[in-house]
DNA sequence: TCGCATCCTGACCATATGGTCAATTCAAAG
DNA sequence: CTTTGAATTGACCATATGGTCAGGATGCGA
């Protein structure tokens, strides 16, 4: 027998990762459509191509299952959020977020619904999240808003404001991503639709700032 | 006994009138906190303050109650889609239409999220709503955008993606009202924080798409 | 080959939930 | 007062769901 089998023994530890992603993709995706109340672990199980009684050994509960997957999403969420800094002004900045939030919401949808749902319903598991990580992350970049305003590199316009305005304008094209897909003829979005979103997004945002000069 | 009983006897036809909405108010607020799989008709029926039998008799289903509720709201909806006609440029038509609807996010948060909880997962009992009523006040707003631009009173941009941005940045105060509340120390936004939030999108957009000159 | 810890899973259980129904109350027309 | 049909509701039912468990399979180091 060749060592090349279609299914290679895996290391007792890569088990474990595979099948863990493997419930965390299937949960993502359950729990957009469904939301956690409507989401059924047969319902992952079967998503997974597991036994139900496998996603328990993994995930002890359903709660379990559903806080690890809001919590990775909030990782790809700070990751695009880090895109904010290391510019030298608004136009930069704003531009690289908008694109980095744009690329989220096309990329990572599901995350993004759980996440809006999540919070949504009141955050009842990343109550924590918002009180201590992203206000952090807020109230660092108003502040860092504030200087560009101060430098004269745009209007003065409130900076936690317009923050919400770029959260909502970009989750916007995931969480409603059915509607504008219903709008657009029932069929999604295409590569120059999204590029056209992410350039009109950004230039009425950055000409609403006063940082586009024209 | 005097005829100015504290229960003064309603009349049949109002007994029934004034429950459906009894009803249709406890469901909203569960529908939104909970979400439709979360929500049940017993939390209901307490929030209502009426045995589950009794909903159960106005309403056959949840399934039919929750599209009572989506139906209420799109009502709403349509009714602050209104102030967009009658304008005779972008500043006071778009203007007038980001003032109703961040009336609507402030006095209908719960009817909001329930509107973004089906959208969201997949418009199960409105997708007929999107397909006709949405798509022909989408195109037709989109139609008046154009010749805003044709006439020369705004800058060239996206009618469709516009029209997303509005709905995206005011219904995000309601449907993310908690995270907001959450940055904002805990607190619901004072009147003059609601204010100030209308000025700023107002502000942003209507300079962002070249209607005001400055 | 052996032993062991990890992994897998069908069968099972307690509970919660949507929905039903028969019996009762109540308003108000005749 | 009587009648009639709407309104009310406690008790009940079938089902679905989250979670458990005992026993078997599997990989892997010794």
């Amino acid at each position: 027998m060749s060592m090349s089998e279609n299914i290679r023994p895996l290391r007792r530890n890569a088990i474990r990762q595979q099948n863990e992603t493997l419930i965390l993709q299937a949960a993502e995706k359950v729990f957009a459509e469904a939301g956690f109340g409507g989401a059924t672990m047969q319902l992952i199980a079967d998503v997974a191509g597991l036994p139900k009684a496998n996603l328990h050994y993994y995930f002890a509960t359903k709660e379990e299952l559903y806080r690890c997957v809001v919590e990775n999403i909030f990782e790809i969420w700070l990751q695009a959020a880090a895109s904010f800094d290391n510019a030298s002004g608004p136009v930069e900045g704003i531009g690289a977020y908008i694109d980095a939030k744009m690329e989220i919401s096309r990329r990572h949808a599901d995350g993004s619904k759980v996440w809006a749902s999540e919070v949504m319903h009141g955050a009842p598991v990343i109550q924590d999240y918002l009180e201590n990580t992203l206000r952090e992350w807020t109230t660092g970049r108003a502040a860092l808003i504030q200087n560009w305003i101060d430098d004269g590199k745009m209007k003065p316009v409130d900076p936690e404001h317009l923050l919400y305005m770029l959260w909502a304008t970009t989750q916007h094209y995931a969480d409603f991503g059915h509607q504008i897909e219903t709008l657009n003829g029932g069929r999604p979005l295409s590569d120059t639709q999204w590029r056209a979103a992410k350039e009109n997004v950004k230039a009425i945002i950055l000409r609403g700032i006063g940082a586009l000069r024209d």
